[in-house]
Parts: structure tokens; C-alpha cells; sequence
DNA sequence: ACCTGAACACCGTTCAAGT
DNA sequence: ACCTGAACACCGTTCAAGT
């Protein structure tokens, strides 16, 4: 092929990474995988990221992107629809995209999206009545709270759920008796906590 | 040396690991490192463990035991308390054991040890009065509580304190005024959101 | 029986050399 | 200017060969 061959999109690559974090797990998304799905080398990768790690930054931001998490609207009549409604929605978009939950372990997302998201949701909370301090705590504990179940999506063992029902009854009593509610699904733990974390914001707000 | 040199004991090789993933991270924690630094083989290691993954195993049933958190005791007076001592003390050992809790996304912990705990857990709420779901419900988003948080502890840019002074105040006039506020440590927001849910567990329990 | 050295098939990263 | 093939220093895992 002659001189004149374009080189990659940015977008191109991005996407191909995700769909390979997605469909085949984080680990699955080495530089060497990437590139081939891409017909290319692996030092054309270094061409537009300085590391490995800096394709899993640039990928998060990606996602923020393509979330458009910072263009949800907030209902200010009410925070706690408002806080629910958000973090059930992160939960969503991080869940769906198995890898990136794990890659924003590695790096606080600080990208334009994140920070415009975060200014939206303390600006609601100083808005309904919030105290600054209370605002910065409940903001980050949500963030947080969020990050850390989303992180342990599609982590179930199967074949946990049948050992509650062959435990020895003497010795585990409690557990036995509990042997139809568990496990519990993760997304029914998750909107369970959050309910109960909003409940107690109640106490803080009068 | 002659033929009479015993096999290197189970505790010393995990106690060794263990060692590694704290003081250098999980990802210095490979079969090379910990063989040499054990004076052995690689080949060696795989008597012992089935896999990296199994040896990862071993390591969490290894921290469980040492942690003793089975052997809590529990003030059956008061479930606010019992709730909020265990969730901490899990936290803690957690989050001194860097590698481990990254370890325990990979394995939910089905271990005598943690079996146990679970059954007190689980009988300490019953007897408190919690309804059946109510108390699966209750013990398995603490527990995810626990962990989500533990596996980011460790994790905080050092260079984003400063930042939150130096935003564009017009853009991000919120975020602007709680820039003393931000970011909140860790165990604070560890904390903040532990009473949160424990207060909005209060509203279940009359 | 237990362990070792060396091999196999992978990684992330770099760089001289091509067009 | 942009990309490539090949190299370097690592991985986890396996296995014939030693004692």
C-alpha cells in the first residue's frame, strides 16, 4: 500500500479496547491483542498512549463520554431522587463495561466530564439545604459507595447458592434458616444500601 | 546438602507471600519473586498450589485465620454496635493487608473461618429482632459495604488535594467552595457511610 | 519423594530500520 | 512523519532430569 494511508482515529482504538475489555475481560486487553485487532503493531499503540496505564485513563474518559453522565437532569425539587436516580445510573454504565469499573481503581477519573458531573451534584446539594461539610462527605461516601459495588459486578460464584442448602443445620443454625435469601443479588444489595444511605442522610438534612 | 532437607512448611511460603503483597504490592507478588525469596523453584511452588489463583486462595484463608475476625465478640444488646465494630474491624485488617482485598474480588471467601463469622453475623441480627430477608438483606450489603470500600484504600492521587484550589472559580463555583473540604479521606468516608446505613437500618427495626 | 534448570508461550516496552 | 519487525526483560506454567 503506498504513503498516503491515514493513521488510526483515536475513537477507533478507544472503542476497539473497550469492546475487548467488555466481551472478553480486562485481563484479555493487552497492547499486543489491541493491535492486531486493529491490523497494526504494538508500537504504534505507544504512538498515542505513553503506557499501558495511560490507555486505561483515556479509556475511563471514553465512557464518561460516551455515558454522558454529566448531562443527566437534576429534579432539585427533591435530592433524594436526585442522588438516586444518579448513582443507580453510574451503577448502570459501570456494570455494563466489566473492565472499566476495575480500571478506575488504578486511576481517579479527574477527566472534564468527571468534574462537571461533580460540580452539578454538590451544586444540588448546597442548594437543598446541605451544610459544606455534609455536602463533601455525602458526595464523596455516594461516589465511593458506588465505585465499590460496581467494581464487584459479575464476581458470583454459581455455584455458591446450593451450598447454603447443604450446610450442617447444628452447626450453622442461622445461616441454614437463611438458606432461601441467600445469596443476594448484587443489584438488590446495591439498591438496598443506597436506600439505606439516603435514609440516613435524612437524619442530617431538616 | 545431603537428602535430608525437609519440604519448605505451608505458613512459611504464605507468610512470605503475604509479606510481598503488602510491602511491594500484589503485582510484585509473582511465582518468581516468591520462589527466590525463598531460596527455591518456581516448579517448587506448584506442589503446593494448583495455580497462582489457588495460591491467591490461600493467602485470604491465611489472613481470615490470622485476623481471627470469627472470634469477635459479640454484645448481643446492642446490633448498632456489634454492626459497627465488626464492619470496622474487617476494614481495617483489610486495609493493612493492601493485596488482600484485591485478592478477595477474585474469591469470595468460603472458608471455614469466614463461614463462621457469617453464622454469628447472621444469628447475632435474628436475635436482635430483624426479620429473616430483612437480615440477609442487612448482613450481605455490609459485607460488600466492607470490601467495595477496603479494595480502595490505598488508591488517593497525593498531587489532587491541591487542585481543588486551583478550579476555575466561575465554572465550578461548588466544587470552588468546598475545595477545604475535598477530597475526604478514605476511612472518613468509610465511616460517614457505615453510620449512614446503620441509621437507615434503624427505620427496619422497630 | 522432592526439587531443580530449562523450556514454552506469553507480557509491556523500546528502537533501529524501512517507506 | 508514521509505522514495522525484532529485540529486551519480564510473566505463569510445565516437565524431563537429577538427588
Amino acid at each position: 500500500m503506498p504513503s498516503g494511508r491515514p493513521a488510526i482515529p483515536l475513537d477507533r482504538i478507544l472503542s476497539a479496547a473497550l469492546r475487548i475489555a467488555d466481551e472478553e475481560g480486562t485481563q484479555a486487553l493487552t497492547m499486543r491483542r489491541l493491535a492486531s485487532e486493529l491490523n497494526s503493531s504494538t508500537a504504534m499503540l505507544y504512538r498515542h498512549f505513553e503506557s499501558r496505564a495511560d490507555l486505561v485513563l483515556q479509556i475511563v474518559d471514553y465512557v464518561f463520554k460516551e455515558a454522558e453522565l454529566f448531562a443527566l437532569p437534576f429534579p432539585q425539587t427533591d435530592w433524594r431522587q436526585a442522588c438516586r436516580s444518579l448513582a443507580r445510573r453510574m451503577f448502570a454504565v459501570l456494570g455494563q463495561h466489566r473492565g472499566v469499573a476495575q480500571l478506575l481503581l488504578e486511576a481517579t477519573p479527574n477527566g472534564p466530564h468527571a468534574m462537571v458531573l461533580r460540580e452539578r451534584c454538590l451544586a444540588m446539594m448546597l442548594d437543598n439545604g446541605f451544610a459544606p461539610p455534609l455536602a463533601a462527605r455525602a458526595y464523596a461516601t455516594l461516589a465511593r459507595f458506588v465505585l465499590g459495588f460496581a467494581i464487584q459486578v459479575g464476581r458470583q460464584d454459581a455455584a455458591q447458592s446450593a451450598a447454603f442448602h447443604q450446610l450442617d443445620r447444628a452447626a450453622f443454625p442461622a445461616t441454614y434458616a437463611l438458606a432461601d435469601e441467600l445469596p443476594v443479588p448484587l443489584e438488590e444489595e446495591f439498591a438496598f444500601g443506597l436506600d439505606l444511605m439516603i435514609a440516613g442522610l435524612e437524619a442530617f438534612t431538616f
